[in-house]
DNA sequence: GTGGTCTAGACCACA
DNA sequence: GTGGTCTAGACCACG
């Protein structure tokens, strides 16, 4: 599980956690029942305090993504949980909104958009099986 | 100029103005010298408290991005550089890269993801010729 | 309202202060409507972080003892129940067999607890009229 | 020796240990030499985990109140001074206070406060003795 | 001025 | 070693 932090973004780094964590568990790079980092050693790999990462784990499992058996370790739940399309569509459409107005202010066209979308999906496509690989060795 | 504010995401409403008109200037998008909307409308419009848009105004002009008179208004300074091509092109790949990410999570599937840009892209757009119309009045 | 906080009890201090605000509601000592005293200023007179007092008043809250109107204060919830006299009575019980407890281990005779009774009934009662008059200036 | 441990109170259990062992040797309830409970036993009477008692008791050997003899058990040591009368008192004052206060918020008046306090001095003195009848068996 | 949140350090209970 | 809690400082949004 590699994590990257935005320090200068603004946003929670403990959000940031939780986002990626999620990410992780929505593309099985990280398996139902496997066990997430340490929160200590995490904790010190990313160069934050313990109560940071053990926040956004306290958030995770609040949301059911984890659970946190205390003195074992912190594992990803099994029975992941899919919202309804309709609140699915919801979420995703904020941050395809915020990129679209993005794109706007740098003044960017909508064929330019769409091309570099196309890419981008390709790019992470890419990443994610290299990742799915590597678990297999 | 179009501001999307996101109060969910955790990060300083304050900064996502900053972050918004600074992405505007890099692009030319706002022109040097151009006005930007005055405190209270976009404050209103926003539905943001008036000291959270004018904490937004006052770091830009510390930044050196706009500059305050008095009883004029605030405007785009006349010495900002945009950005290059390629400087732009990476800040909207954080965006759409975040975008694709959360499409993946909630297992949208990459054609759903497509659908789901060209109509946002549409109605964004309907949106900001309203705006314009509205302008024009 | 009279704040006691023990720092060496080891008793955390926010559910001192948390005890303290029920026992005075369940009393009618403070009224249901009346404003508790300000976070700050608060945290301030105990000599505790502002955070402390503000952990107290949120789990008030949580317990639906008090509510709290951002930007404005908080106050005594309206349907605040006061608890029946042998209710209050067993509340009291605790600390004063805990008191009595301490006697018993440090070998303090009966009589001379009861003396140390009275002299301390005067003693606060002297600081609290010093405080009310405090109060009336 | 009796412990009496309060789960709710916040207190850290190891520090609850410390205080009674503490107050017990103070007034000599426990004499010099005299053999405090073993570790485990103890810890099972107080559903504890065996770390805390541990704790506790290394606590009081660092404190110089007791000494551990490896294979033997725990013992107070010889040179326990018990504390001067005025030292007690205020550790008694402490207790009283808290008593006082918790009657003034729950409106109790003096003359109520003292009826209690008579009361339960009765009450917990028949407690003691039925209890040490129950050892003389 | 009001309350609320994020990050951090130190400590606790437990396996 | 594990996760959990309490206290604290700095910052945010709002009236």
């Amino acid at each position: 599980m590699i994590f990257q932090i935005n320090f200068k973004s603004g946003m929670p780094i403990y959000l940031q956690i939780v986002d990626q964590v999620k990410s992780a568990a929505a593309s099985r790079a990280l398996q139902p029942g496997e066990a997430l980092p340490s929160i200590r050693p995490l904790a010190e790999e990313l160069r934050v305090n313990r109560n940071t990462v053990a926040k956004a784990y306290s958030e995770l499992e609040s949301l059911g993504v984890i659970e946190t058996l205390p003195g074992r370790g912190c594992f990803l739940k099994e029975n992941q949980s899919a919202l309804r399309k309709d609140a699915r569509r919801k979420l995703l459409i904020e941050d395809v909104d915020q990129a679209i107005v993005q794109a706007h202010h740098l003044q960017v066209s909508r064929d330019e958009f769409l091309k570099l979308i196309h890419e981008r999906l390709d790019v992470l496509d890419d990443k994610r099986h290299a990742h799915e690989d590597l678990k297999e060795d």
